[in-house]
DNA sequence: AATTTAACGCAACAATGTTGCAATTGATTT
DNA sequence: AAATCAATTGCAACATTGTTGCGTTAAATT
């Protein structure tokens, strides 16, 4: 098994999502750098991070792909079956960790991740679009 | 509203989701067509496809986009809750249409889509592998 | 057949992600 | 503290996917 190495691209990376609320894409966190590393280095930091559980994945309905972090990483079984919310209005992604979907799945199927997105619009923007 | 025309390109277009028994993603379906028309085309014909509710568009955990034909269009609202299977293996996408997710969602936010993706080995692959 | 405009082809561009390889650097050992 | 070793990085080059503008074509209606 490989070494994971605390490097300072690694470290900034972390930074910026310990600020966030919200899920970053990889462009997001680019911009947030001011160019502490190559572009290519924090797609492979993302990859790390996903490998080890540090951050997940989360896939829009729109195309986009956004990170987030993991608050769970304690679970014994980690899977992230929790629920993401994309507003349409200001595109920010959260984690709903609260909301668990359960559904009955047919036999023969053997499930190793689930991507569960929801759109619309968040509180913020239902708020102030009345 | 405008009117939607149907011509050869969408007609083949069409063609191609009968046939399939999996959701297909752009490059599918160009290399089934042959150059019946242009690449942007496609995009063009899906684009109004998943707009007038024949189709609809599935985005999984990796990042690829796919499309399937609706067997529910003559439902009054038309909203795909259902789940769609990604099998790691041989990367085929189905809808799973009798599979709807139940989920409580926190007040203050409007849904308007949802994305529901599991992703692992499909029946057919989960059997070749042992 | 004439009219209207949705749809098309083409070229050019933008965004996002990947790969190979030499150079660097974090962690471990001496 | 210096040597070692491989994980990580930068850079350049490439691949894939999706978008836009514009002049032309062709489906539908009159
Ligand atoms: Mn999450
Ligand atoms: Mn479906
Ligand atoms: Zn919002
Ligand atoms: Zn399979």
């Amino acid at each position: 098994m490989k070494v994971t190495r605390n490097t300072t691209a690694k470290t900034a990376v972390l930074e910026v999502f310990e600020k966030s609320k919200t899920a970053l894409s990889h462009t997001e966190i680019q911009k947030q750098l001011n160019n502490v590393c190559d572009r290519v280095t924090i797609y492979r930091i993302l990859d790390r991070l996903v490998n080890d559980d540090i951050i997940h994945k989360i896939s829009n309905l729109d195309g986009t792909v956004k990170y987030a972090k993991c608050n769970h990483s304690h679970q014994r079984v980690h899977i992230h079956n929790h629920a993401h919310f994309s507003c349409e209005n200001c595109h920010e992604i959260t984690c709903l960790e609260t909301v668990k979907p359960s559904y009955i799945m047919p036999h023969n199927y053997k499930v190793n991740e689930i991507n569960f997105t929801l759109s619309g619009l968040c509180p913020k923007c239902l708020n102030s679009n009345i």
